[in-house]
Formats: structure tokens, sequence, C-alpha cells
DNA sequence: AATGAAATGATTGGTTT
DNA sequence: AAACCAATCATTTCATT
């Protein structure tokens, strides 16, 4: 039981809408899926509790930060042992210009997603923190021309729902 | 003079503060930055209407709503013009499975990533969403073994101040 | 940029279904 | 056990300085 949700048409709409925007007030919320504002508190709370809703997080601009230019880089890190791989995860997630970090199957064990302000930036970054690193084997950049986020964030359908209108997900 | 803002320490305190807990109150932001809580409704306002703030998110565990194996697919589309490319963003983007979309430089036009219930709906996804399609000449996939969110996401050091103690940055 | 008052929203406890 | 209602409390917001 212990990764396992359950979650009501309720509880998706309302995920649906927060995902929309995340400050939408209860009594929003409550007037759009018809139940009251404490139910709606209620619910988020649960959420929040079982998991479900991990934080709330502000997006921004990188562009408007100074970062116009993204990339992502595709790292080989050899050998792929733990003692090395843990201090070049912690290295690349202190750095200013990471955004995210992937550990990956196939070719390329790491995919860091970066912003920086511009190619000479990005030239900098990849020669002094990833290739001059004894670890890291190669490094292949990837620019960003354009990014999309997708969404919202919905269980699967399920092809034979059960007799209740509940939705059952597992970790 | 269009894209550019101008971020005093204030903002980029708020601005971090806000990046770690996006529901950080007005009263609880003043105390830690030292000014007045409308003071700090004033710089928010003035940091989402200048763009640097795009929105507010809710961060949802893909595992807890019933989709537990993510990927990242490499996708080739070839022709690779607008004509072929707009309509398949637009319905990539549609997908359940997708989180985010990015067009990129080098071998790999697009990058995809998505979140499934498992290896046998990753396979589905494939065939039918991807390879399926006329347009699309290749994809890889590589799995996801863990990810990370990096941190908070701040302009630039430059590495001459001028004499304020103000940070311009631009687009 | 700060103050303080007014408006709005969040939260709780008791009650009902 | 879950939802509602109404009252309380906190926060946001705005006019003013």
């Amino acid at each position: 039981m212990d990764g396992s949700v359950a979650l009501d048409p309720v509880d998706l709409r309302i995920l649906s809408l927060l995902q929309n925007d995340a400050r939408t007030t209860y009594r929003d919320l409550a007037a759009e899926v018809g139940v009251a504002p404490s139910t709606c508190l209620d619910r988020v709370t649960r959420l929040r509790r079982s998991g479900v809703i991990l934080g709330h997080e502000l997006r921004l601009d990188p562009g408007k930060l100074g970062r116009g230019l993204e990339a992502l880089l595709l790292v080989q890190v050899r050998p792929h042992r733990r003692e090395l791989i843990g201090p070049f995860v912690e290295r690349i997630r202190a750095l200013p210009e990471s955004r995210a970090l992937f550990h990956l199957t196939g070719p390329d064990d790491y995919l860091v997603h970066v912003a920086v302000t511009g190619t000479s930036d990005l030239q900098r970054l990849v020669l002094d923190e990833f290739t001059a690193q004894r670890e890291v084997a190669r490094v292949e950049t990837r620019l960003i021309f354009q990014q999309w986020e997708c969404g919202p964030l919905l269980p699967p359908r399920t092809g034979a729902p059960s007799g209740s209108g509940q939705v059952r997900t597992q970790t």
C-alpha cells in the first residue's frame, strides 16, 4: 500500500486546475468542481501528504534573467562507478547554469539541461566544468531552439474501469 | 529596452526564496528580506508583469499518478520542414504521456520527455505515436534512472559589477 | 517604500449526511 | 469517513503618506 494513491474525479479535477495555476484559491477551486472550499482544502492537504503533490514551484524565464541560451549536454562518465558518479552528480547540480539532470540508459550516461548567457559562456562551461574533469569521457552539446511544457500530467487511462469511479494508481 | 529587466538584491532574494517554496507568504518574504509585505507584493507583481516570473506551477510525482517509468525519446523528423514539424509538435504536446518537448540542433531534431506506466506502455507509445507516423524517420529511447532539479535559477555572475548594486540582464 | 485599514482568502470545529 | 457551514484568523491589497 505504500506507494499507491486512490484518486477520485474530484481529486483529478483539482489537480488539473492547479496545474494550470497553482495559486487558484480554494474558493475558485470549489466553485469549479462543485464542492465546498473546506473540502478542497481537505483534498489538497491529503494530496500533499500522500506525495502526489511534491511542491509549489515558480517558473521563471531564463532569458529575462540573462540566460538567453539553453542547451542539453550528453555526457559519458567513465568509469561508471558509484564513487565517481556521486560526486559528479553533486558537482553538476551545484552549477548555477544547471537546470535539470538525468541519469540515463544508453550510450550517454547523463543529460544536463543548462541555461547560459551565450555561446562563449557555454564553451567555458563545457571546457571548464565538463571536459576538464577526469571522469568525463565525452560531452555532446545540443542547442535548444525552442521548448514546450506539456501537460497536465494525469493518470493513465485505464482500459477497463472498475465499478466505482475511482482510479487506483501505483508507484 | 524591450526584453531587459533590472533586478536589485531584494528582487534576487525574493526570487530565490520563492523558488524554494512558491507559496511563501508576503509576510514571511518581508521578514526574510527586511522590507514591508506590501513592498514584496509590489516586487512580485512587477516581476510577473516584466515576464521574469512566468507562472506558479504544481510539481507532481508521476509515479504516484501511475506513471512510474520515464524516458527521453530522441526523434528525427524528416523532411524537417515547417508544414510537417508544426503538426508534429502539436500532436506530441497533446499526448498525455508527454511532459516536455525540445527542438534541438544536432542529429536528433526533437527530444521528448515522457512518463508512462511501464515498458509495455512505452513500447505502445513509440510504435503507435512515433514510428507509425510518416514524418518520424527515427526514434531512440533512453530510460531515465533518476532525475534531479537543479537551481535556483539566478542571473549570471557579472565579472565587473557597475557602481550600483543592480544587475542588468537582457533577453 | 512603509503604514494601517479594508477586503479577501485560508483554516478550523461543530454538525450533517 | 467525508462534506458542509459558519466563524475565526491570517494574508493580501490599496489608499495614503
